[in-house]
DNA sequence: TTTT
DNA sequence: TTTT
């Protein structure tokens, strides 16, 4: 009922291979690390920001078949904060792009492919708050080491 | 040379009251996190996300005059990432949003007044650099707890 | 298959009380013009800019119901360009932005509603298409000044 | 003073060759279209968008050298509205994409470099106004065929 | 852990 | 640690 404007637009390269995954109710998610250039740092140091982009659906295996480390893409999306305890109980929390649509710019295919996430993923709401919970199979589903700032 | 498109438009509401630091060459840097209103989850949860906005400069000290918990923002800016070493050695990363425009929306003072960020802070290319620097001083500077993934 | 990034997002003030009409297939599509602030320009003038938004399906509704003149809003769309022939048979265009989400931000109810096209409009596709046609019905539920730039 | 949130992402190929030209204080001003691929029409048409992209400063140089019809890009910027007398006196305006950053995708030489609008043109508040200017300079300066939605 |  |  709060849902406030929330919208991130990128431009990168994939740093990695996009990962996918499927939840219990058999719906994808991929997950891939971008690296967006950031401002020429005054000491010459080159200023990229990695950033992870989750993306859900039918996208997410467009995404997994057509990108792979290196290819460059446009991210239309929105920022969510993801909560967790660590092993030691303390409560952690990472930030993501979820992609809602990613558009394929690089590589020798050429560009002009866009995968597009809107309709297409009938149970996506459902999907992440599975996503969330404790079992067996979604620590399974959950980052391999939420604790890596990387991932 | 490189600087990739990397746009992200915000509105929510500021969980706790702006902090202001200064960098020894004397530019403001405040600090908020600013509560975004995400998707209603099926589970009858709320999923609002936290997250961290940086502002340099002029419009540092204008967010820190006006802005207070609860108050409403919108906010145009960009996404980074920053790297640093955590206290056991290990790599650690957070995402920022650094705020270039902040609108006031919300409070009784009413809305229509924007905080710019241009040409506002002519050493702010020089500021993030120290910012990341490993001095003493710079540490002071820093988040007074980098693991705290709310910070 | 080529569906670009197309991202808008505004901030600002109802220009004029929206307007509501009817497609034929009965999907509601609301229509504002949004005063902008611009930026200041340096002989004193202010130059805010009248932009038309557009709104389609149950959300065009809730922004009939709840929106008005003055009042300030947040608008998450796409930027589209229509083309048709003038009355002298000269072709002509304007560019829209057409809303995916609009959140209220001002008055007396208060900030923090949120109108969401997504999922809301099942023939919200099919609509745009009549819209372009040609019909008696269409024309008349054409602008009713294309050359009004308020419109 | 009153700055709204304003902001455009955009993705496309370039309709046409840049169109360079200088106000009388010598700022450079680049104009081309972009052709942004809008959503498949249910009737088999393509919707594409024609939009007017302008450029200022050292920015619209780098523009005009790099880019030719044809090749891909991404837009950051604002949309505004220029209002002008039409030549039977009427009032007329048109809704622009004034790009603050300009990322050239496509085309032989590889994706990669931006360029920045930021910081590069020291009168760019004033070029503007005399863009409005009704003098015989700015009659030609003003675009050759204000009707065409190709402009 | 990282892309060109 | 969290806003309405």
């Amino acid at each position: 009922m709060s849902w406030d404007i929330n919208r991130v637009v990128l431009v990168g390269r994939l740093a990695r291979d996009p990962e996918i995954k499927y939840t219990p109710s058999n719906t994808a998610v991929a997950r891939f690390t971008l690296a967006v250039g950031g401002k020429q740092k005054n000491d010459g140091t080159d200023s990229v920001s990695f950033l992870p982009i989750v993306v859900w659906g039918k996208t997410a295996e467009t995404c997994k078949q057509y990108l792979s480390k290196g290819k460059m893409v446009a991210v239309d999306g929105r920022l969510e904060q993801r909560s967790w305890k660590g092993q030691d109980g303390s409560p952690r929390s990472t930030i993501e792009i979820v992609a809602e649509r990613v558009e394929f710019l690089g590589g020798a295919s050429g560009p002009g492919k866009t995968a597009d996430i809107r309709s297409e993923v009938p149970d996506m709401a459902a999907a992440p708050d599975f996503y969330y919970d404790n079992t067996e199979t979604a620590i399974d589903f959950n980052p391999v080491n939420p604790e890596d700032p990387n991932f």
